[in-house]
Order: structure tokens, then sequence, then C-alpha cells
DNA sequence: TTGAAAGCGCTACCAT
DNA sequence: ATGGTAGCGCTTTCAA
């Protein structure tokens, strides 16, 4: 490996001339940088990140934790988090959690160990708590996306989940749907639980009824079979319509669906929070709550550089992300039943 | 920072036995052992992945480089070599090229100072071959996925492009169509070339003319606008079904075709290259030719980490991955024409 | 079974 | 404008 010592040697100077010129710190003769700059360039030097990093204290990688690399509400928020990273000098550092907070407590020792300069962090869930504490306590700056860790003093960014839910069921109750059920993540996610409150909201303020046979409580990725539809559709009054809390629910509620030979719209109308991204633009069909998803990761990342760049005493900020109603086919007016 | 001499010194022994103790090496006293692992998590000790890297050489890190990381292809790859690493020790550090040569350059040299152990490395194209070399001149091993590049010695991991795309055209042949439409990837894409080849092939298997005003090239993420494809519906003959060399033209086309007014596949067939990962099941709708992304991401890393731990001379591997030809409701038999 | 010394490749600090 | 020295946190090597 060719280290400074070598390009020092073969150019006449001393490493610490090398190191300014590599720096473009002190001053230097244009001459002596120039013939320096020649000898890197023959030897193919390479500064070894690793030592410099090791002095300096900074390693400019920035750890990105997801959830779900296949959904595409986190990888397009990883192409936000990547630009605004890229353009600011640092490396991400990937790593996704699968929803499991052992997965992610693993990935924190990793994140620890390797001393990253801060890290952009989606948790799982509440328990992620301790893991975020982890980070805390070893002063590690980071900033917290998408959900929500009660105790957990940091800046955030968020989407405004009620908001979006109660936009949702509003347009279903405005399309006359009464019967509206609910296919929840887990309660142990700010984002479920807060899609829950928006569904409250929205049959308080349109003066319906709730009824609890109609909540369904899964994981934001656990439609592995449809069992759980079945009491929906085994109720005297069945839904007519289904909010999906996000997307991935969404494509298990619809396929569940079709299995039973129900037509969306026609039989049953369903929404659900965020979009699908650019391959969604195929077939544009259900209507969403879609989050500004290229924002969190872009914003999240801005505050996490300033955090580790400048002063980490400033009070953590909390943003809101509105999201946007998009009305699409897959809702449509409630039809007066002919029994 | 607590270092090993905190852990040495409160434990009254040398670093060394600590080094020992974390890297269970050498033989120590259980006694001894106990006390100073009692000592590193008293005073929440977390090795410097830095400083031991710098000296063992070997960071356990292997850098993940895709081209589009909004394709379900690239994240459902990205998840294959995501559990292949986790599960043989190494962290993954990530990167995304845009399919742009200069971002793949600037990523090398990221590479190549953060020292990682090797490259699992999906290129943007055959000028990849510069930034390939470069990896090579500096001994980092790495493994070519889904892109073979032409004057590269490496293991490679490819999908058979050629069979794919004779598969594709072949079902459209036989359900009558005989002006098929190619909207292509760029020529500087091995998969882009075979996929084009494939397409002759299908058209000489089946003795039907070719029609060089029939194929289109973009490239793999060129659908900015739809105007490409005017000329093809300007022919005398216009196409009567279209094969989109990958799914993200394919998102192109039937947008286009949409906003022409024409129905898939009413009044034209549609089929392409790769699958829509998860989400595409909300409407499983593309006849397509879907690859094992999970495995191509999974396979690719276990050649990389054999190189990486294994004997580094074995010859190069070249693995092929068939894809599979599923028939969804983009195609149908061509009706006769009413003129 | 344990320890001392040297050094991985680089930069901060103090000299000149 | 340039160089010498020390040290970042760890492991390798040799010694006890």
């Amino acid at each position: 490996m060719i280290t400074i010592y070598d390009i020092a040697e073969k150019a006449g100077v001393s490493a610490m001339t090398v190191s300014r010129v590599i720096n473009n710190t002190g001053r230097i003769s244009e001459e002596t940088r120039k013939r320096v700059r020649k000898v890197m360039e023959e030897l193919h030097y390479i500064p070894n990140a690793l030592a410099r990093s090791l002095v300096s204290q900074k390693t400019n990688l920035i750890s990105l934790l997801i959830t779900d690399i296949t959904n595409p509400f986190y990888t397009t928020l990883a192409r936000g988090a990547e630009d605004a990273a890229k353009k600011a000098g640092y490396r991400l550092l990937f790593a996704n959690s699968d929803e499991d907070y052992v997965k992610e407590k693993d990935y924190v020792d990793m994140i620890l160990s390797t001393r990253v300069d801060g890290v952009l962090f989606a948790p799982a869930g509440d328990h992620s708590h301790d893991n975020l504490l982890q980070l805390q306590k070893h002063q590690i700056p980071f900033v917290v996306l998408d959900r929500e860790i009660p105790g957990i003093d940091a800046d955030v960014v968020l989407g405004d989940s009620k908001e979006g839910a109660r936009n949702l069921v509003a347009h279903l109750i405005a399309l006359g749907h009464h019967r509206i059920a609910l296919v929840n993540g887990k309660q142990d996610v700010s984002t479920a639980r807060l899609r829950y409150t928006g569904y409250k909201e929205a049959h308080l303020l349109h003066g319906l009824a709730l009824d609890e046979s109609l909540v369904v409580h899964l994981g934001f990725r656990d439609f592995q079979d449809d069992s759980a539809l079945n009491e929906l559709f085994q109720l005297n009054e069945p839904p007519t319509a289904i909010f999906a809390a996000n997307n991935m629910l969404a494509v298990g509620v619809i396929q569940s669906l079709r299995q039973r030979g129900l037509q969306v719209p026609g039989d049953i109308s369903v929404v659900c929070f965020d979009d699908f991204g650019p391959t969604g633009a195929i077939n544009p069909f259900l209507t969403v709550a879609a989050q500004p998803a290229y924002q969190f990761g872009q914003l999240g990342m801005q505050l996490l550089i300033e955090r580790i760049e400048g002063d980490a005493s400033v009070e953590s900020r909390r943003i809101m992300l509105p999201s946007e109603l998009i009305i699409r086919s897959s809702t449509q007016q409630l039809l007066p039943l002919t029994t």
C-alpha cells in the first residue's frame, strides 16, 4: 500500500508537506504542490480514510437505518438522504432493520463501533427507545424519521399521520360509506396509533358511530395470510370500504379481496397511506395519502448534518410534513344496496 | 472515548489482555476474562473498528454499488446481498450510481479510500470498464452483477437476457403479433444488447421479418417524455405489441400508451423484462420475464466473500440465472383487423 | 497466562 | 513555507 511516506520520499519532501497538499491546508509553494501532486498520481496514491478518521475523529460516514428496503416509501426516502449526504461530502452506511428490534439493536452496535458521524434513524417502533438511548449515551448525533419515539428527545421528521388518515376516511364518508374497516399496523408504532386516531376523529367529525369490530391490528409488514380479514366479512354488516394504514398492508388487502372475488371499487372501496413510487405509475389505481418521501430523507439528512457540523446543543426540532390526498379509482360512491 | 487502556487500568491488567478478551484469542484465565468483561460492561466499552481495521487491514465492509435504488429489481437484489453479508459478518456500504458513469467513478474513489474488503458492483454499462479496472489495479476483490463488461475478467452473476427476450417475443408471436416494437436501453449496456439479440432471434426462429423502424433505443431510465414513441405510431403499419427492455421503461411505455388513449391489451399488447417487486402484486398486470433478483444479490455476495476470504486466484466464475416467463393480462391474442 | 514495544497511516501541534 | 514529534486505538510480535 502506498502511504504519504512513499510520496514524501519520492517527492523529496516531508510527510507533513504531503498531508498538507492532500488537505489543502497551510501554506505550500506552488512548485512543491505540483511536484507532490505529480508523484501522487504516478504512484496511484489513495489516502487511507481509516487512518485519517482515526486521528481526526471524523469518518464522514452517516448511517441510514430503515425498516424495509422493499418499501418504495423508504427507498425514495433513501434517495433523498443519499443526495443530501453526497452534496455535503458524506458517505452512507446502509442498514435495514426489517421492522425487527433485535436486528435494529445489532445494527446499532455496528454503528457504534464504526464511529459514524451520525445516524438517520427510521425506528421499528416504540421499543427502539433503548437503541436510540444507546446512541445518545455514546453521543452519536441522530435524527429520527417517520415514527416518533416516546421518551426520546431528538430532531425528528414526521408525516402528519392523523390528518392524512382523517382526510382518507373523510373522503370515504363523503362517498357514502359508513362501514369503514381499518387494517392497521401494530400499536407500538406512533404512525399506527395516529392513523387510528385520525380514523376515529373522522368518524366523530362526521357523526359516524365507531365500531371496534371493524378495526384489525396487524404489523406494517405482517400480511402473511388474509385470515385476519375473515372476521371482517363475517360481520352482520360487513365493511363497504377499507383503510389500509400503509402501502404494504394495502397490497395484502387488495390481494385478499381479489381472492375473495370482491371487486375494487365495485364491491368495496380501498384507500391507504403512502404511495407506490415510480413503478406505481404503471397503474395509478389506489386512492392514497401520499407522503413526500424524498423530502423525509433530504430534510432529515440536512438536520443531521447541521447537528454534526454545527451547534449540537440547539434545541430539538420537530418537522411535520403534510401528506397529499390523491383520489384515484379504488374508491367510489357507495351504491344503495338492493336487498 | 473509552479505550482498552481504560479497561486495562480498571481491571488491573495490560491492554493486551483486554485485546485478547475482546477477540477471544490466546489463552486467558477464566477469572481474568470475567473481570475484564465486567469492566467493559461497566464502562460501556465499544471497540473502535477504525483502529482495529487500521492494523488488521480488514474493514469487514463491503460496498454495494447499484444503478437505481428506486428500481425494485435492485432493491430486492440489495436485500439478498444484505442478508448474505450479515450472515458472514460484513457491513454494507451503500452506493447508488444513478446509471451515471461519473457518479460511479466518484463512488469508486470513495470505495478505494474507505478500504472496503470487497465490492458488489452493478455497473452502469460498458464504460464502467475503467472504474472496474481501477478496483483491479488496487487489488480490491469485486463481483460484477447483472451486466457483463467486455474486457473485465471477474466473477459475474447475470440473468439470461437473450433467452428471456426470446421467450417474451415468442409469446407475442404465438399470440399472432408480427409487428412487435422494442423499446430498449442504450447499446453500451450488455443486457440491452442481448435483449435486442433475443428479440431478433425470436423473429428469425419464427420466420418473421425484422423491421428496424420498430426498434427504439432509449436509456433504461430515460423515459422522460414519450416523444420517442411518436415515430412508432406514425408508421404505415404501427406495432400491435411492445417489448419494453426493462421494468422502468415499461412504466413509461404504459403511461405513454394511456395518454394516447390506447388500451392495453385491447389495442396493443405489452411485455417487459423484470418484475415489479412486492408492490407489483397490487395489480399483477404485465406479462414479464421475471429475474430472480434476490438470488443475484445473495449469490453475488457469496462469491465475493469466497474471493475475500478464500483463494483469490481461483478462476473467474460466471453464473447465469434464468428468468421466468410470467404471462399476465397485458398480452392477448391479436384480433383480426376490421378494415 | 500475561505484558512491553512497535507500528498500522495519518494529522495536530510546535518548531524552524 | 516546511519539518519533527507525538499520538489516534488497536493488534502483532516477541519476551517473560
